[in-house]
DNA sequence: CTCCCTGCAAAATTTTTGCATCAAT
DNA sequence: ATTGATGCAAAAATTTTGCAGGGAG
């Protein structure tokens, strides 16, 4: 599903856009890809490393994944709860937001991506250099516990 | 360009939905208004209102907005920055985000929620009950002390 | 060896809460 | 008169910052 990366790998990109490829950054990373599909936030990923780094500290984190959202290696989600959450999927991919359980789900479809860019790309937009659109889709789940599935 | 509502109608919407018609809630909902495309935090809200409204305290305007979001006067805005900004605007619309400037642009276009709206339609989510729809464009201002037009 | 990064702790921000008083119905 | 809302202040939650020591290149 969301494809691995090795710590070669991560190692690489991390050089590659001028941070130092430190076991903090690594391992957050991996604690990003781990809690895929739920959007954590920084004490989510705290969280999870702690019991196996216990000397980790809360201020990396932040600093981590502010680090890392600027230099573009994760994106911030857009949400209405207030909170910074964040997403290591970088492919345009829309959201499913159930306003009942305040799950966030991602949903991948190139179609519906093109489909809205396209649109906007019609309208000709004056002043304003278009990079992305997101799309979210408000509702909610009509059995709380069951899952959301597209026929 | 947004409905300017009398003091009547807001004391009528008030109390349709349950809320008792108070001074105060009354003051927070024209300074959304007057704060109409600005997106503002709860913090914004409260310093308009501070030099007419001197005793008015920031706490109420939090529990103002709260209740309002909960009763669906107003809706909370997506936004990637933590923090929660607040919206009027209750027809559907797009954002139009430039990550740069941090500006928010309201962008209404019943052609675009239509076309977003009937994708989703029939793509049958199951167990999922949609409401809405949220787009957002996002990109740069080329010339960021400029507007951003369509033609 | 150099500079960037980490951990820690303090501070700044943002938001929520409890409670006595006050005002709308 | 009743009930819900306000103001205030304290507390909780979230995020940022400064700095001394440590680790990557």
């Amino acid at each position: 599903m969301t494809n691995a990366v090795t710590r070669n790998e991560l190692k690489q990109r991390l050089s590659a856009v001028g941070l130092k490829a430190t076991h903090q950054r690594i391992v957050v990373y991996e604690a990003l890809t781990a809690l895929h599909g739920h959007h954590p936030v920084a004490e989510a990923v705290y969280q999870l490393l702690k019991p196996a780094h216990p000397t980790i500290s809360l201020g990396t984190v932040y600093k981590t994944l502010d680090s890392f959202v600027e230099t573009g290696l994760i994106k911030r989600v857009l949400t209405e709860a207030g909170g910074k959450r964040y997403d290591t999927n970088l492919v345009p991919h829309s959201h499913i937001y159930c306003s009942n359980t305040k799950e966030i789900l991602d949903y991948e479809d190139a179609e519906l991506d093109a489909l809205v860019t396209d649109f906007f790309r019609k309208k000709n937009l004056e002043n304003f250099d278009m990079s992305s659109v997101s799309v979210q889709l408000n509702g909610v789940k009509k059995d709380p516990e069951g899952k959301i599935s597209i026929k």
